[in-house]
This record gives structure tokens, C-alpha cells and sequence, in this order.
DNA sequence: ATTTCATATAATTTCGAGATTTTGCTGTAT
DNA sequence: ATACAGCAAAATCTCGAAATTATATGAAAT
């Protein structure tokens, strides 16, 4: 029998990799029989999730995924770089080479990856492979910053972020800027340079401050 | 019967104004009867609650009340800086007289309550109204901040920091110098002054980002 | 045709019991 | 004395059904 804690994650995951269409009703009910567990189990594992945003949540009226909408993603942008900046900033300070190891080791990965997928429409799986190892780098880059706290937060950013973008539109037009950006960010934190990091990191996700990236 | 929703705020309230030990456990079968419901019912609740760091949890283990440690406390102070210097610099801009005005009043009542205080050991209520003034004032920091998301992510931080300081220990020393931070805070942010509102910001918090504020 | 109200249907919320797992205790062997 | 196994007690987790509340349907009245 699956434990709660893996429908959690099941949950989760589908969730920000679009798996449900945004606005569409969660019915535990219904979403019993797909998870072989009893409502009242699924009506938990909703509540955690409308906690941390990923799901919304009105008193006698049940669970819905959060609609889209271009200030939400302009929100959660912001906050992004606010944390993502200051955490790298900290993980540069206090990673040592073992960081900078970690990270060129993130990126390397990274890189791979898109530079295959550049120019063509990629499959289901590359998406998914994709998606993992951008999330690897992200992470890597406040991993060293030696606060928790700050982690979780960004981790929750994180998750409500790709849940906006919905990635399964597979407009990868951007992926060669994304390479350039990444690169960029690399070498900004390699050198040391800290205003340059938070720099890098702002340019990388500017794009997502103005709505373009929700066809606006 | 008191519905899920009241059972949450009250529990949460608790929490945060220290009504239970660090590190105490939180069984559902022995709140069930304080409240009157279900041990589901609370089981619930808790859940949410650990999911906004209020409580902790671990499978199969139950609930706990969060230790108290001075890493946690710094991590969550500097969270707080770093969401409350941006929130207010955004309310600045865009808050406009009548942003202005209300955060004048929020701080003209804090003041009278702190000189109230000043030199004494208040009572429980002292307490009590300082505690929601306090609050409200940091809140009005950032209401006109535009962004949602940044304060309900404030409103987390603020929740888990309240928690972690135990103000029933009543050490109200603290009370002068807060006097002037708090108006330090307000005339930066009333001349549209941004880095010296940040400054004044931090300078407010800085106490705790040393571990002194728990006996370090 | 539109609104209002009563009824029927469906969804949500609460509950307490049964199944599972952990925890504490006791006796035995090293 | 310490370590370990087995047993008992207590706590946690899961479940399906009952109670409550919202939503949809349709009839009567304006």
C-alpha cells in the first residue's frame, strides 16, 4: 500500500509538470481510485499541498489547482531572485571548492542536456530529464548557503514557479538563451564576483518580470 | 461545532504565543477533547501546520512542537530582513499618501503601548496587545508591497519567528531600543529614503541575527 | 422570459473504529 | 552489569460510512 508520504509526492510532482489542467477541480474521491487509498488519505495529502500553494483550497467548496495568471508568475520571479541571489551569494562565501565542484558538475549536466534538445522539439522523457537537471542547478546554487530555512523557501518558490510556466507548452525557443544564461551564471560565481553573480541570476529569470513568457 | 478553519487559528495562535513547551509533543487524541472534535480532525490541522514549519513532523512518529535553537532563529531573521527591506522599499513606491497615513498609525500605537511598557513587566494582556501591534506594524511595512506571494511568505517567516523567540519569557529590556527602531523605520520609509529604510530594517532585526536573543 | 423557492443530487466535512507501527517493559543470556 | 529478544501497551495511520453543506434541477409566481 502506498503511504501517504509518496502520494504526496506523486501528487506534487504531476502537479508542477502540468499534469492537471490549471483550474480543474481535485476531487478526492476521484482521485481515490487512481492512488488505491481512501478519500480522507487524498483530502490530507491536499491540504499539505494547498499549504505550500500548489493547490487552493475554499472551506465547503474542496481543491482546485491554482488558475494561471502572468502576476503570479511575476510574483514568484521576484521572489525567486531575491532568494536564489542572496543564497548563491552565501554559497559562494561558505562552499569551498567541494561547492564549485558540485555546481561545474550541475551545469556540466545541464549542459548536455540542452544543447541536445536545441533547435528541435524534444520528447515527453527529455522534457522530464530536462526538468531535473535544471532543478539540479538551481538547488546546487544555494545548496553551500548553509541556511535551511532558506532552502525550504526555495524549494516552495520553486514548485509554485514551474507550476505557472507550464513547461508542456514545449516552446523551447529559449533553451539557446538559456545556455548562454547558465553559463553566465557559472563563471560569475566561479570568479567570486558576487554583484556579478546576482546579476547573472537576475538576468536569467528577467524574462519572466514582464509576462512575455505567458504570452502577454 | 467549531469548524476546521477556527480550530487551525486557534492552535496556530498558540503556537506562536509559546502556549506549549519546545520540543513537546502534540498528540491528537489529547487535543481532541480541548477542542471538542475528532483526533482526524486535528490530525488535519497539524498537518497544515507542519507544512508552514509551525509544527514538526515525522511519519509514523507523530507531531512535535519545534525545538528552540539559535540557528533557526538567525535563519529566520535573515529571511526577514531580506523580505521585509524589499516589501517596504515596494511599498514606498507604490503606497502613495494613503499608505503613508496608515503606517503612521500603525506606528503611533505601537509607541504609546511600547512607552507603556518602558522599564515595567507587563502583564499577560500587555502582552498580548503589544504582541498584535508589533505585528501589525511590520505587516503595514509591506502592505502596499504588491506582491501577494511576498507576504504571505512574510507571513510564514513571521509566524516561525514568533515562535522561536518565546516573548512570554518577558524579557522586555529590549522595549527602549525598539522605541527607536521602530521610529527610525518610519521616518526612512516617510522621507522615500530606500537604502536607509533597508538599513534601518536590518539595524531593527540585527540583535538577532547574533544569538544573543537566546542566550548565547 | 426571468426570478424565486423547494426539492433532489452531489460534494465536502466529520467521525470513531480497526489495522499497523512504534514504544516501553520484562526476563533471559552473555 | 549490559545487551538482546519477546511481549504488552500506546500511539499512529487508514478507512468507509454518517452528517453536513453546497450545487443543480425544475416548478410556481411575477
Amino acid at each position: 500500500m502506498a503511504p501517504e508520504s509518496d502520494i504526496y509526492q506523486s501528487l506534487k510532482s504531476k502537479l508542477i509538470s502540468n499534469g492537471f489542467a490549471h483550474g480543474a477541480k481535485l476531487r478526492a474521491e476521484v482521485l481515490r481510485e487512481e492512488y488505491g487509498c481512501s478519500a480522507s488519505t487524498v483530502r490530507e495529502v491536499l491540504f499539505r499541498l494547498s499549504t505550500v500553494g500548489l493547490v487552493s483550497f475554499q472551506e465547503q467548496r474542496g481543491f482546485r489547482v491554482p488558475d494561471r495568471s502572468p502576476e503570479k508568475l511575476i510574483e514568484l520571479t521576484h521572489m525567486r531572485v531575491l532568494l536564489e541571489a542572496e543564497g548563491t551569494v552565501m554559497s559562494i562565501r561558505r562552499g569551498g571548492v567541494a561547492w564549485e565542484a558540485k555546481l561545474t558538475a550541475a551545469h556540466h549536466q545541464l549542459s548536455h542536456i540542452e544543447s541536445r534538445i536545441h533547435g528541435q522539439t524534444p520528447s515527453d522523457e527529455i522534457v522530464a530529464i530536462w526538468s531535473g537537471a535544471e532543478k539540479e542547478f538551481h538547488e546546487t546554487l544555494i545548496v553551500a548557503c548553509g541556511s535551511e530555512t532558506l532552502k525550504k523557501l526555495h524549494g516552495q518558490l520553486y514548485a509554485q514557479f514551474r507550476q505557472q510556466l507550464m513547461v508542456a507548452d514545449r516552446d523551447f525557443d529559449f533553451i539557446s538563451t538559456n545556455i548562454q544564461h547558465h553559463a553566465a551564471i557559472l563563471d560569475a560565481a566561479l570568479s567570486g564576483d558576487e554583484a556579478l553573480t546576482r546579476q547573472k541570476v537576475h538576468d536569467h529569470l528577467a524574462r519572466h518580470l514582464t509576462g512575455e513568457t505567458l504570452g502577454l
